[in-house]
DNA sequence: GTTTAAATTTAGACAAGACTAAAAAAATAT
DNA sequence: ATATTTTTTTAGTCTTGTCTAAATTTAAAC
């Protein structure tokens, strides 16, 4: 069984994961986890020994299939408790990280069980994210980033790809959530900001905040 | 702000400390927390320095009012949460005691306020134990164990003083729960065994058990 | 009122997880 | 191809919470 850091990391690396299964950084790690470099090293150390990473001195680790489990039966707990505290705790989109990355260290089999029914078994946590089911797969959603669309679509808001309050307030403020439309009317060459169409009303919106946003082109 | 093992053992030593206010021992916290008794001096010493406790080298400890606000804040969290598996996942009351361990230890103001509200500010946890409200302000039931009642009263299950599995099992089996009407019909001198009436049954009851049934008289 | 026993505290050690500083390896630049 | 910079690892230290063994204080027994 995984301590709460040894978790912590392993949710870490499966974030910094790409696709190509390029090797993580220790690097990377550390600045993720907000520790330094050679606390990093110790514990892919820790993670190696115990079979969660395959690790190769100086390049870096991979998940084994056991780490990549461990690490999404933490994230799978994250998601379902912010459904939770959303849907029936009266909590904001930005305000269940923080105590979500609490509760996903809460050992047991039977209150995630329980809660995924009481939940009625939720495919997306307040952001859009998928929540993996209890076998570990992820209902794989194809989503793509706002600022890849193109003028004249259609699309409606599925995800963010930043979770942080400041970005989910600065969505509260121009009432964009998930199920919002946005036209895209233009592409602004010059600064990549787009002009949308949002509750029919006109927004300009800048290059970053058209990187964070996913959509679903209808 | 405590740590998880300080709030552990401000638990322990509430539960420990009787009407009469007398010192708790070292060597009863040590055995409430199940470990030693220099590890126990050592955590005294630390809540001593944070002015959780008032601490008499080898005479004991006393809560201080920010410590007894501290456990009570725990026990409160914990309790809360108890209903919460019970009336809402569908835990049995065998069940609930260490998930709720884990779960009290969470740090969030809004997600206990509003856990009381979502399950209507419950006065009582699943054992019939009184939940403390937002001020640390118990409400205070009298209780009374089954074995102090004289044949012929007629009592209802209010409580129980030993939360283990195994007893509450007992209980189970025996259809004894909250609510619960109890008719003693009499006392046998010998062994201190009770004949009782319960759901329209007759059963004997050993004085292990009457000491662990807590009850109102009617 | 000594002596013995029990409870408590101290001293020193250990594991987990973090840190700093220094060494070693890898990547980059010239 | 060597020099420099960056990344990673190692070595040693710190804190929290635990432990064992030894010392000390209090309580109990006679």
């Amino acid at each position: 069984m995984a301590t709460l850091s040894e978790e912590n990391y392993l949710k870490a690396i499966f974030h910094l994961t790409t696709k190509d299964n390029t090797l993580v950084s220790t690097n990377s790690i550390a600045k993720k986890m907000k520790t330094k470099a050679s606390s990093a090293t110790d514990m892919i150390k820790k993670l190696s020994d115990k079979g969660h990473v395959d690790y190769q001195k100086y390049k870096g680790v991979n998940l084994t299939d056991k780490g990549r489990l461990a690490a999404i039966s933490v994230i799978r707990k994250h998601r379902l408790w912010e459904v939770f505290l959303v849907k029936k705790l009266n909590f904001s989109w930005d305000e269940v990280h923080e105590v979500a990355e609490q509760l996903e260290h809460i050992k047991s089999e039977k209150l995630i069980k329980e809660l995924d029914t009481f939940l009625d078994f939720p495919s997306e946590d307040p952001h859009g994210d998928p929540i993996p089911n209890s076998q570990g797969e992820m209902p794989n959603t194809k989503r793509v980033l706002l600022s890849m669309v193109n003028p004249g679509d259609n699309c409606i808001c599925v995800g963010v790809k930043d979770s942080s309050a400041s970005f989910l307030q600065y969505l509260d403020r121009y009432k964009i959530t998930l199920g919002t439309q946005i036209s895209v009317i233009s592409k602004e060459p010059f600064d990549e900001s787009m002009l949308v169409m949002i509750n029919s009303s006109r927004n300009s919106i800048s290059k970053e905040v058209a990187n964070n946003i996913l959509i679903k082109i209808k």
